[in-house]
DNA sequence: ATAAACAACGAAAACGTTTTCGTGTTGACA
DNA sequence: TGTCAACACGAAAACGTTTTCGTTGTTTAT
């Protein structure tokens, strides 16, 4: 077992300095061609390969970008992932991921174990925790301390950064209009508590689509599902509900749930219930997930595009970085810099398969 | 905006020297009371927390694993993510997450990333492509750089290191075991090509269970699909293939597919094709996925575990690289070394659930 | 009174790079 | 022959730590 070769090592075994040979290996006009060569081969030879750490302290920078998300076993999620890996790599940078569970303060502790050098800027979408205590101090404190930040899907209007967002709205207008127009009159929504943010955009863009289809809204056909634990195993939990919703609500003829868990779940209780799908009842459900794409009936839902928001999030947070590196920001007026300051909005597709007429 | 404030920056400011600075915060016996609490308190002040990238060029170890998987938009690999993150976090490591996307070049380049000294270890499972050339050259070189690498899942006897593995072969016996103890007497086998190890264990824990049922097996009940395509979008080739299956077996009555797609699209068309299940087919698959387990019917599964296994191949990894530490293992022979490499069986287990009698 | 012990601190090396700024050796040119 | 580039290379600083080994004063024991 051979250590990794360092350049005192080949400078040592070649008889040169050590500031010749990192000098032949980048190809520098000052070293002789016949020392280049021979320090060149050398290297080959051995394998050498820079050490990064080493870099990292030199530049003031370390080439991986810090993401931090509640859950990593969730398709959505591991979409972004996929994304922002994709360029990020493509850019010559590395990815280390922390996994917040949906916890305020394991996303504290694994913001302050990557920030303590280990990565040039955050991606990351806030835990469910963090947005019912509305503490933000942590995003805020690190944006202050000169580490970038972009937040994608679960944002907030308190901490100033770039963001990604999809559009909640206008992607659950497109549900619910395309339920109007296959004749749906009484549409049930199931969603989440309103402090999560897309949980409450979602519910904003079911209420417009049936104001402007001059429908009033049925507060007995909203169900709110308390998900702060609906880790696994509370699946029962949920199936109650939504036939207890059904039960009490004879008429529905049309679902749009917020995420792809509720709508399948509320296609198994209709059809346990008698209805068919989709002539008794229209769903459309959140989300583009392999469990939309495999329920049967195939489910038609508003795809998110995970991937293009985690591409989007990267090239945001890497172009910063490097604006950065060539305008030495420090001398930046602060007012300067807050204003540019990007949201990026990703467009849904509702994806149509065998759940709608 | 301030950057990370330093142990130099602090001796500057209280007009001491950096070496009292570090004793003082690392509250060593060596410096008075009163400098120690006077430097403690500016540093909390001033938010001091050490330079990881520094540590790790001093102690030559960056406390951080390397991931290395072929997909992440996959439940099992995201599970087994999570148990790494788990550990590796309570055990003071981070984790920095390539993605293979099955290519050999990606999971070379990756590997050399990161092997740049940015981790301490790799944790990997081997992508197709590279299972088919069957180079594992990388895998070697890495290794003989004195960097562990702890492989899973899909791993490989011609790489000496620490495994963990599933015990796909019992598996599948208690699966087919299943559907012959409930009444099954032609039972259709869904499995991948032969060169991914773990397909072809499950096929031969079929083919052991149906010699000891005393039942001849029979190759037109077993369907090898080439999943070097089945990226996404080729489910309708999926589909047709299993139809033509299930048309020209007709006295199928279960199924024991090696995946949770097959099983899922394989309960599809039979239902399509007017099969009631578990009454007339019953259907078994691999994976305690999402799939599995909001199907209709729910799937009984061979769960894998994926968390467990995760979790075990961090503590196999930290294990070996804290050993090492302690140990100075230069000074060990060859031979002994090689020797204690473990191969851990993650046992599965059968979850019963709506798809078998 | 003097050596020894101790307390409190600083200097410097080391980890592996890159880069700036010398420095000595050539050759050409006046 | 003396001057000046050009050439080829080395020394050293810097990134931010930790740690070993001094180096001071001050106290204790003899």
């Amino acid at each position: 077992m051979k250590r990794k070769i360092t350049l005192k090592q080949i400078a040592k075994e070649l008889d040169v300095s050590i500031s010749t040979v990192s000098k032949a290996l980048s190809g520098s006009k000052e070293i002789s061609e016949d020392t280049t060569q021979k320090i060149q081969a050398f290297a080959k030879l051995y394998n050498y390969r820079p050490n990064n750490i080493a870099l990292s302290l030199k530049n003031r920078k370390t080439k991986t970008i810090g993401i931090i998300i509640p859950e990593i076993v969730h398709h959505f999620f591991s979409t972004v992932i996929r994304g922002i890996e994709l360029v990020a790599n493509k850019r010559g940078y590395n990815v280390i991921v922390g996994l917040s569970n949906e916890s305020f303060t394991k996303e504290i502790i694994n913001m302050e174990m990557l920030a303590g050098g280990s990565i040039d800027g955050f991606i990351l979408s806030i835990s469910k925790e963090t947005l019912l205590k509305q503490d933000y101090h942590h995003f805020n404190a690190t944006i202050n301390q000169g580490m970038p930040i972009v937040l994608f899907d679960r944002v907030v209007n308190e901490v100033d950064c770039d963001k990604v967002i999809v559009d909640d709205f206008k992607g659950s207008l497109k549900a619910v209009n395309k339920l109007l127009s296959t004749g749906c009159k009484n549409i049930g929504l199931i969603t989440t508590m309103d402090y999560v943010s897309v949980g409450r955009l979602r519910t904003q863009g079911y209420l417009e689509a049936l104001e402007d289809g001059k429908i009033n809204a049925d507060a007995n056909l909203i169900l709110k599902i308390d998900d702060s634990l609906d880790v696994e195993g509370h699946l029962d939990v949920l199936e109650n509900e939504i036939e207890k919703f059904f039960k009490s609500n004879k008429k529905i003829d049309g679902v749009f749930a917020v995420n792809e868990l509720y709508a399948v779940t509320a296609m198994k209780v209709a059809r346990k219930l008698g209805f068919k799908i989709p002539d008794d009842i229209q769903v459309i459900g959140f989300t583009d997930g392999v469990l939309s794409k495999h329920a049967t009936p195939s489910l038609t839902t508003v795809s998110q595009h995970g991937q293009k928001i985690g591409e989007k999030a990267a090239d945001l947070l890497i172009d910063r970085l490097e604006l950065e590196e060539s305008e030495s920001i420090d001398y930046i007026e602060e007012t300067e810099r807050n204003e540019n300051f990007k949201t990026v909005i990703i467009e849904t597709e509702l994806i149509e398969r065998d759940s709608t007429k």
